[in-house]
DNA sequence: TCTCCTCGAGATCT
DNA sequence: CTCGAGGAGA
């Protein structure tokens, strides 16, 4: 599908780790699978001592990354029965500083999917930092938010409980490859699901903040200059060339800004199609007579055509040029 | 009525 | 971290 990009991420930056990328909600078809195995559950005291990613292409498998990873402290007799991996095992393996640049390598810029993603996307992150590798900065997928907001009945959504219940296998190895194998079962699973059941992205998030709130610029880039920069855009009616949301995203990709109604800090009001409100009173949507209001008394917003958006959006954004 | 915020409860990863 | 509840402000 079209360049949809609806990130359902938080709005503030983290403090403590600037550059990471944000979790999404995509169905992705492309995508690297990833999961690691560490010596316990805090990334400041503790290690990585196996990694592995799997690059998927139209949902199918087609590469894979696996290494033990020696940690510089000793594996305690609790992670060893949890993962199978012993201190003998990592013996000869090669150090994080070795193993994490090919695993940078291997991801890429590509859009991670993982099992709580955050415990595997930070715990990279912050062993890039250690190590002064370039911050990890990939956006992410979380195969356990996902789960939540699909099966919101189930018990607990554990990636044992999500391979069970989706009858892709009876037990979880606690590997590092094994467990990307099945995250990645899962998500496809999942994608079914949904696709199966009628459900949409949109309905399962229905009613979790606004459309507006949900799309996120893929870009740190703006065109200062740009005519969309910082102003404000509300759409009424139906766009005639893309969905409302694909508009909404061309206008945080600028640098604008959206909202879902028409307030006093609206600049554009975009008209689409209206002629499901021809029988309302005067054609007008309650939208476009609220912006004419507002223009009446003062306040700098303007209501443009959906052509006349697109010269504002301009061509310089949308070819790349300059 | 709508938007923005703060706060606390509840999970999951090894 | 995510999400929803509840309050402030318009």
């Amino acid at each position: 599908m079209a360049g949809i990009y609806i990130c359902f991420g938080n709005d503030y930056a983290n403090p403590n780790r600037p550059f990471k990328g944000t979790s999404m909600i995509e169905l992705l078809n492309t995508y690297t699978v990833v999961d690691i195995e560490t010596t316990g559950l805090d990334s400041h005291f503790d290690e990585i001592i196996e990694i592995a990613a799997i690059q998927v292409s139209n949902g199918q498998e087609i590469n894979r990354f696996n290494s033990l990873v020696k940690p510089n402290q000793e594996i305690s007799t609790f992670i060893s029965e949890l993962t199978g991996i012993t201190n003998e095992m990592v013996e000869n393996s090669p150090g994080i500083d070795v193993v994490l640049p090919q695993f940078l390598s291997f991801i890429g810029t590509s859009v991670l999917v993982a099992h709580n993603a955050n415990f595997d996307v930070n715990f990279i992150y912050d062993f890039t930092r250690l190590l002064d590798l370039p911050p990890l900065k990939n956006d992410f997928i979380d195969t356990l938010r996902l789960s939540r907001r699909i099966f919101p009945n189930w018990d607990n959504h554990k990636l044992q409980t999500l391979v069970n219940n989706l009858n892709i296998s009876d037990t979880v190895e606690h590997r590092a490859l094994s467990d990307c194998v099945n995250t990645h079962l899962c998500f496809e699973s999942m994608k079914g699901y949904i696709s199966a059941n009628n459900l949409s992205l949109d309905t399962l998030w229905e009613h979790y903040g606004t459309m507006s709130k949900r799309i996120h610029a893929q870009t740190d880039q703006f065109d200062l200059d740009s005519p969309v920069y910082g102003r404000v855009f509300a759409f009424t009616g139906t766009l005639e060339k893309m969905p409302r949301k694909d508009a909404m995203q061309l206008v945080v990709n600028a640098g604008g800004i959206c909202g879902d109604g028409v307030t006093q800090k609206t600049n554009f009001l975009v008209l689409g199609n209206n002629d499901y409100c021809k029988a309302i009173k005067g054609g007008k949507s309650s939208k476009q007579k609220k912006a004419e209001k507002l223009q009446i008394d003062g306040y700098d917003i303007t209501t443009i055509s959906e052509n006349v958006f697109y010269d504002m959006i301009g061509a310089e954004n949308l070819m790349g040029g300059d």
